[in-house]
DNA sequence: TAGATTGTTAATCGATTAACAATC
DNA sequence: TAGATTGTTAATCGATTAACAATC
């Protein structure tokens, strides 16, 4: 990483590529940080900042040009690179991410399937072949896997964590509730569901 | 709401909740936040004064008991509330939420579904009837839900959250990638994923 | 020109970290 | 008592908001 910006920036430039993906559907060709502001209840303030971050990418009493602006949140943000994705742990969660559609929009394709139960070994789902986990290394070289995403129970998160590590994943998305220990140099993302849930539970539960 | 509590405090309660759960399992009755700390990557500093917000559990040159911490978190979040969920958008990330177990053990369950796609209207997943979306308000009442999980595109979920909030939803659950304008009372959480997997992709992209 | 809007610097706000007295 | 550990106050850090000069 070269330089240190924060985490909530990052997780807002998704928004921003979003919704300059629908106002370009809408033909709209100039916005305003105004505008995207009212779209994502942002302050235009916030979002000019974000984007000053990494460039000057505005025109001064004018705004910004959506497609332009598009292309390179979507080049900062690494969306052009077509990830290559393998899940592991094929369960209900697993196996809905595998038909995921908002992925391929987004850049990134599932191409191989992982899970230990023998019944389902060699099984398809949406058309992939479901491996044992003691294949991972040879299919992670053939199939030149960038990101491995964690879809068993949080007992075994750690040990496939290790063994996607070892496969020399580049990336790793885990919805195991568990803290996981990996190298440092390799992005983890957690997406723990628990915890959206939870905090709903502790907002209802305010009066 | 009585008091203003951070987002990152709250969000960080379940997971303290989770590994209390693990100590006791492991019979473990006592813990320190230095322990707990180190379980979770988060600072002794920190969970002390997340805790110190809501009452003071622990006793000085002791630690806190796993049980009674436990509990009281529990409490805090209203898990003994036995929530009951509508899932809306029956396709494949709702019929993984449908049939997804963490949610039991933390006191929630799925009791109805709602579905426009016809041919699946009338068939069961996990057991559950999948209902048309014109019977929200009359099923609400008989199956007494609280939540609304949004699992339909994101051009349905604001007419959907509208049809929620129309039948007496209590807190909203949002999968589908698209700001949500609902009343203020009604808590809201947005669950969206293709964040997660952009801030990956970018993180990717730094070398 | 007048009005609009960016990019950036300064001010404010809030969250995390450090320090330590209280006490088991 | 000495060692451990909480709860809380003070210091620091970082993120958001406000203000405004630059300029289209």
């Amino acid at each position: 990483m070269k330089k240190m910006i924060s985490q909530a920036t990052i997780d807002r430039l998704p928004l921003y590529f979003r919704t300059l993906r629908l106002l370009e559907d809408e033909k709209i060709s100039i916005v305003s940080s105004e505008e995207l502001g009212r779209r994502l209840d942002i302050t235009p303030e916030q979002i000019r900042k974000d984007l000053a971050t990494f460039g000057q990418f505005g025109r001064k009493g004018i705004g910004y040009d959506v497609h332009d602006l598009k292309e390179k949140l979507a080049n900062i943000l690494g969306l052009h690179n077509r990830w290559r994705l393998a899940i592991v742990g094929v369960g209900h969660l697993g196996g809905a991410l595998a038909n995921y559609v908002n992925f391929a929009s987004l850049g990134f394709s599932v191409v191989a399937l992982f899970d230990n139960n023998p019944k389902i070994i060699g099984t398809q789902v949406n058309g992939i072949k479901i491996n044992a986990a003691s294949q991972m290394k040879r299919i992670f070289a053939s199939k030149e896997v960038d990101i491995g995403v964690i879809t068993v129970p949080a007992s075994e998160a750690q040990a496939v964590a290790d063994l996607l590590v070892d496969a020399g994943v580049k990336g790793i998305w885990n919805f195991a509730p568990t803290k996981l220990n990996v190298p440092l140099i390799i992005p983890l993302i957690n997406e723990d569901l628990s915890i959206g849930l939870s905090a709903l539970s502790y907002y209802m539960t305010q009066e």
